[in-house]
DNA sequence: AGCACGCCGACT
DNA sequence: GTCGGCGTGCTC
């Protein structure tokens, strides 16, 4: 029988929960938003208040009342509460699981007895000011794409292509110190890639914007710091926010404007638990609350790039690098070595390396694989080194003589000989970081090769201490993964030496070569960005590949506009839609068969407008002692899709041992 | 996700 | 005889 009680509509954090009603206390103040602590089964547990109403459908004698609100803090606002459902809806989670994911913890445990005094320290005003910067001048490119920016005064979401060096980030500064001019109770949130965000980037920005209050959310922050900067931006005490992805479920109170840095960035969707696109969800945020989104990249995603084609984006270029005098590498593409030979660099890429280092610059390596070599064989059975507890070789480190699995970390000792027939002139095979180092000194006696990866550089301060050499000119030759790749801007490097991409060329993956395409233009990026100009040499076997020819012009126009070609007509993304289901169990068979249930439980259900594929196994398929396969399912129409799953998900039938993730828009298939 | 209930193997 | 394994089911 329905009461007349004030229930409030709580959402809590539980995969499986809804909206669970609770009855208000006559003399308990709720607002919408507000946090409140209730009871759910035999535990205390934190929820939001998201909707009020008079009456419950549930029975009188299950219904519990909210123990407390906790209105330490503001409400959670309107706009927010719908992101974080419009996401659960999106990614196929629930509500509360999306909204206290995007919470600091600090504001999802219960409160303590001195409270009060911790709420004090959560609100001393962040760190703020800097020394004053050289503010440079513009270029009429980017004169006219600000001008373009400064007009928009409503949601509108534009894609700026611009080269690498063609000074994006002045733009970005420069428009939001003129909206932060307009807007005067506005904030400002700009997204940027994990490995972006360094304390060098965010002191550069507080030293542009010394009156204002910047604030910082990533995952290198402890709980307290990231609660600290969650609060000042949550409050409004916040002027602008630099953030990595998580960043873009933080609750505003006045979002003014959205830039998303580098926004093919494959940091934005990545993680684990909600895997969504930080991108895409700051689009949404720019459209929920009217105000204009900037995507910036030099290689942009193939779905942004596909919107701006479309007119649904508006596409602003700056073609030319910021200081005039730069101008763009040239590329050679050359033959790898002979399949066999213990070298790694061939004679012609030798002595392009020569000619830069006698000229007194810079060269940089890249070569996408850490460790010595990719594997140690036995030449006389074949045996190869591999992963325990995964279908995968294991790589050999020879600075500690061990193999290791890169997917699990699983470590053992380099045998003495091969374990099945007792040779013992076992080889390593394949080229990595390590080994590329070793030959480089070799090769160039005298010259300091410095080595840059996971391993030489574990720690985050190291790597910005290594980094720190090379900028001082205590480098000639720099050797190292992707890592090296992003966001440093060498001022003396003359030559760029890639390695080994045909691997990544040639994998079946639809993204992998557009995330290859983005990965060597910025590398590419790195050579000749101040006066003269750089040279880069690819050692590739497929240089007639379209592919390449693109790169060599460094024409990311050709190449997409070509790539989308193909993808429209074969129907694949970003044309279509994708979700793939995973399963992993202790065997195979296992794994399979749940996904043969569901792909049958599937048809059954479908409409004809998705299509469900046979289940696979994984491309490594046994990780951690688990065997894992998929299924794709695709549909042109991404409401329907959405529909499909959210139906299709409670027909699962989980047999013990069987785990299950969904994810939306995947990132690799 | 937690947390309890419930029905089968080795121990003070 | 009990302690405890984790399979199954529920949380307003």
């Amino acid at each position: 029988m329905k009461s007349n009680d004030l229930i409030a509509k709580v959402i809590v954090d539980v995969p499986t929960l809804g909206e669970l009603d609770y009855k208000v206390p006559e003399d308990m103040l709720v607002a919408l938003g507000d946090r409140v602590l209730v009871t759910l089964g035999r535990r205390r547990v934190v929820g939001i208040v998201v909707n009020l109403v008079r009456g419950s459908e549930i029975a009188e004698n299950r219904l519990r009342s909210v123990t407390a609100v906790l209105n330490d803090i503001p409400p959670l606002p309107g706009e927010w509460l719908r992101l974080t459902r419009f996401a659960a809806g999106y990614y196929q989670r629930s509500w509360g699981e999306a909204a206290l994911s995007a919470l600091p913890l600090f504001l999802k445990r219960a409160p303590g007895k001195r409270q009060a005094a911790v709420m004090e320290r959560m609100r001393k005003p962040l760190e703020s000011g800097g020394r004053p910067v050289e503010v440079p001048e513009l270029n009429d490119e980017q004169k006219t794409v600000l001008d373009a920016l400064n007009r928009a005064e409503h949601f509108e979401t534009f894609l700026l292509f611009g080269v690498t060096g063609s000074g994006k980030t002045e733009v970005y500064l420069r428009w939001m110190e003129e909206t932060l001019r307009r807007k005067e109770d506005g904030q400002i949130l700009f997204l940027v890639p994990e490995i972006n965000l360094t304390p060098q980037s965010v002191s550069r920005i507080r030293s542009r914007f010394p009156e204002k209050t910047v604030a910082v959310l990533h995952s290198e922050l402890s709980d307290g710091e990231r609660a600290r900067n969650w609060l000042a931006v949550h409050e409004g005490r916040a002027d602008i926010l630099v953030g990595t992805r998580t960043a873009v479920f933080a609750s505003f109170k006045h979002l003014a404007l959205v830039i998303v840095d580098e926004e093919h960035d494959g940091s934005y969707k990545a993680g684990d638990g909600l895997r969504f696109s930080a991108r895409d969800l700051a689009v949404w945020r720019g459209k929920a609350n009217d105000v204009p989104v900037l995507l910036g990249s030099a290689t942009p995603s193939l779905e942004s790039w596909m919107k701006a084609s479309a007119g649904q984006y508006r596409l602003l270029t700056m073609a030319h690098r910021a200081s005039g005098r730069a101008v763009l590498p040239e590329v050679t593409l050359t033959d790898p070595p002979e399949k066999g030979s213990r070298r790694s660099l061939t004679d012609f890429t030798v002595s392009a390396m020569t000619k830069v280092l006698e000229a007194g610059r810079q060269v940089l390596v890249f070569i996408n694989r850490r460790g010595y070599a990719q594997v140690l064989s036995c030449p006389s059975c074949n045996w190869v080194s591999s992963c325990r507890h995964c279908s995968t070789f294991t790589v050999f480190h020879k600075s500690d003589r061990s193999l290791v699995c890169h997917h699990c970390g699983w470590r053992s000792k380099v045998p003495e000989a091969c374990p099945v027939c007792g040779n013992v002139d076992i080889l390593p095979r394949g080229s990595g970081t390590e080994r590329i180092f070793e030959e480089l000194e070799i090769r160039f006696p005298g010259k300091r090769v410095l080595r840059i990866d996971r391993d030489s550089v574990s720690r985050k301060h190291e790597a910005e201490e290594a980094f720190a050499k090379v900028h001082a000119g205590e480098v000639d030759i720099l050797v190292g993964t992707q890592m090296i790749a992003k966001g440093h801007d060498f001022r003396n490097v003359g030559l760029v030496v890639i390695l080994n991409a045909d691997a990544q060329l040639l994998s079946p993956a639809t993204r992998a070569r557009e995330m290859l395409f983005a990965t060597l233009m910025q590398v590419a990026g790195r050579a000749g960005r101040h006066g003269e100009a750089g040279r880069v040499v690819i050692q590739t076997r497929f240089a007639t590949d379209p592919f390449f020819e693109a790169l060599a012009k460094q024409d990311y126009r050709l190449f997409a506009d070509a790539l989308l070609d193909v993808r429209r007509e074969n129907f694949l993304v970003p044309f279509t839609h994708q979700a793939l289901l995973t399963a992993q169990a202790p065997t195979l068979a296992q794994s399979l068969r749940f996904l043969e249930d569901a792909a049958e439980a599937g048809h059954a259900l479908e409409g004809d407008a998705v299509r469900i594929y046979d289940p696979v196994p994984m491309n490594i398929v046994r990780l951690k002692e688990l065997e894992r396969a998929q299924l794709l399912v695709e549909c042109d129409d991404r409401p329907a899709l959405n529909r499909f799953l959210r139906a299709w998900q409670s027909t699962f039938r989980v047999p013990a041992g069987v785990q299950w993730t969904l994810e939306v828009d995947p990132a690799e298939v």
